[in-house]
DNA sequence: GTCAATGCAAAGGTTTTGCAACTGG
DNA sequence: CCAGTTGCAAAACCTTTGCATTGAC
């Protein structure tokens, strides 16, 4: 149980304990897009006495480590939590406020901005479903 | 003097005060995207008096009215404010973590989104001048 | 046993709110 | 005047910090 989520803790120098587990568990295998919040409920359900203290400084040392995603919508101030695997965008829905993982494939940027060496681009969509 | 600013907040429906022209100003003429703490040192210093709960409450009511834009870079919770012109995306350098505007036809999408209508779009490029 | 990790509560910073006073048309 | 706007101070909110305790190896 958990293995992959320990390995992971592990690979980046940290002890695998409980509520690290947990909470990596929860934005990897559980949640999509979690704020610092949903995972303080969740973890806090799934374990006892976990403190937000903890929460906070496991995210912030998972995003330090790259083991994480942290990102927050243009205008608004909540960080959003997601996992961090291959280069994607994201879909916002207007009427949702749902998050949705796009390829990155979809866009394509001309070489208008030659004389930068882009190292990352955070793009997002705000759209609605069409009827 | 400020009849630009007068203009366009009366053209939203709202009444074209002192202070609601010097924010207005400092967003349009002056600051380049400008923090809300930028926004409340230099009016302060502008306006006697001015207080942080107008401000905001200002700044908020530009946002709703579409006067201004707000953003915030994915993984930090500081809102820039930015005046509203026309579609553009913002180039970051990573080095200074200054904004730039670049065109938005530098950046094309392909139709994989088909079945969402499009209402906006955020762009943050990250990257640092070449040499 | 030792160092890292955790929990608690308090502090920190930023933004919002309630309400009374003011102001512009 | 009178609705809309403002200022003040308090409250709300979210996140971080300090320190003592606990836990992993």
């Amino acid at each position: 149980m958990y293995e992959i989520e320990s390995k992971l803790i592990e690979k980046s120098g940290l002890t695998a304990t409980n509520q690290r587990i947990m909470i990596l568990h929860f934005i990897y295998e559980i949640a999509d897009h979690p704020t610092a919040d949903d995972i303080i409920d969740w973890t806090q359900k799934h374990c006892p006495k976990i403190s937000v203290a903890t929460i906070y400084n496991t995210l912030n040392v998972f995003v330090e480590k790259g083991m994480i995603h942290a990102m927050s919508p243009p205008g608004s101030k909540t960080i959003y939590y997601d996992k961090n695997t291959h280069h994607h965008y994201h879909l916002v829905d207007t009427k949702t406020g749902k998050f949705q993982d796009i390829d990155a494939k979809s866009i394509q940027f001309s070489h208008q901005i030659e004389d930068y060496a882009v190292e990352k681009v955070d793009v997002f969509i705000y759209a609605h479903k069409k009827r």
